[in-house]
DNA sequence: CAACATATCAAACGCTTGTTTGAAAGTAAA
DNA sequence: TTTACTTTCAAACAAGCGTTTGATATGTTG
């Protein structure tokens, strides 16, 4: 058992509370002093143990929870189609969920819509990989001949789906002040993404034919 | 013919040069000073002309293109499946055109991820009676017996698929270098969107059953 | 213990932000 | 021209930002 030397308790409480702030508020709308006060630490302390402000955020961004789950799915045993199920329905539990133990993937959903000098590493380190393995599991479910522009866009339209519900959740909140992302509702929503995402790739086989059972 | 007073003059200087700032920094990246020096005017002129930054916000946010785009395609004698096409293409043309004669859809899409002051305003105005456009005109696609919830997550895939290409922008850029939003690309970004949406959908119809002469 | 390196802290620095001020310039009617 | 009102402007203001400083604790090593 590894003991935490007194200046490594400060700095997982700082990278911690760093996630905490960088996924609500983005890198602009955070502020140093609101992650220090968060961590019970001194101003002076996260340019003491990261350098600047930007430091901390490239060392509180971590992605092993999306690389875990896109491993996870590799090596699952089931069908492309079954395998694109279970990863919406994992990346959207990343995305969406409020108790957030993995902060991670909320921060790179921020980032997307406001560059931050931390862009290039989340781009080339986890959204390059993310989207191959997307378009490598979709080249699995309607045929290797598919056009490579247009297995693109269809790992766009996937993706635009997931990260929308992040993306918009201010805008969402006020259309409908009621709604809560807990267990079930998270759950209906890669359902539905799913469904919706394999219905439309159903048809971009190059047979084009649908046969009933898949339907069902 | 309506002459401009030399404050006239001024204020849609700042409004023009609001807009474009805005677009491009969000409202917190945005700096009055910046604005002020596009608009070839004081720093003081904004506070005295629209009271604060969130005045002029305010006064610089205009839904008329996208209103217009929602009223030419009601008035269309087209089938709801083309209406859909429709939407889409011209939807992309606000939120991609580089040119920026309506930067307003981007500026939209900037305050979805990050609220600001005015996006209650945007929510209630703008957002809110879109989503009851697109809410209607799949209904008339699918069937009126669908469940509202569906009806409204389809809503969210495609304004999902739709935002994605403007919120991720940065993302794709650093992705693909040479990408560039001309005529062509957002005629085959708004093709691909259609396809794969209409073909989601078809399969939502109460029936369920596919004729092979809608997929040609 | 003494000596040294490490970690914390209150305070301040330099800078940028949105906003305000009060004087100067411009405009229009009497 | 005089008067009254509107618009512009350089300058400054107060507040917040990331960062730095130098002193003070804390812990470790000889």
């Amino acid at each position: 058992m590894t003991v935490l030397s007194s200046s490594d308790q400060t700095r997982v409480r700082l990278l911690e509370a760093a996630r905490e702030v960088f996924s609500q508020c983005g890198f602009q709308g955070a502020t140093v002093r609101e992650i220090c006060r968060r961590a019970d630490a001194n101003v002076a302390a996260v340019n003491y143990h990261f350098g600047s402000k930007d430091g901390l955020l490239a060392e509180a961004l971590n992605f092993s929870a999306l690389k875990a789950l896109q491993s996870a799915n590799i090596a699952a045993d089931h069908c492309p189609e079954m395998r694109l199920r279970l990863f919406i329905k994992s990346f959207m539990l990343l995305l969406l969920d409020e108790n957030g133990a993995s902060r991670q993937c909320q921060m790179m959903a921020r980032e997307m819509a406001d560059p931050t000098p931390a862009l290039d590493k989340i781009v080339s380190e986890a959204i390059a990989p993310l989207h191959e393995f997307l378009a490598k599991l979709i080249r699995e479910i309607i045929g290797a001949g598919a056009d490579e522009a247009e297995v693109r866009r269809c790992v766009y339209s996937l993706i635009g789906q997931c990260v929308f519900y992040r993306n918009s959740h201010p805008v969402l909140q006020r259309l409908r002040p009621e709604l809560r992302y807990d267990e079930q509702e998270i759950e209906a929503i890669a359902v539905h993404i799913a469904d919706f995402t394999l219905a439309a790739l159903r048809i971009k086989k190059p047979a084009g034919n649908v046969s009933v059972v898949e339907q069902l």
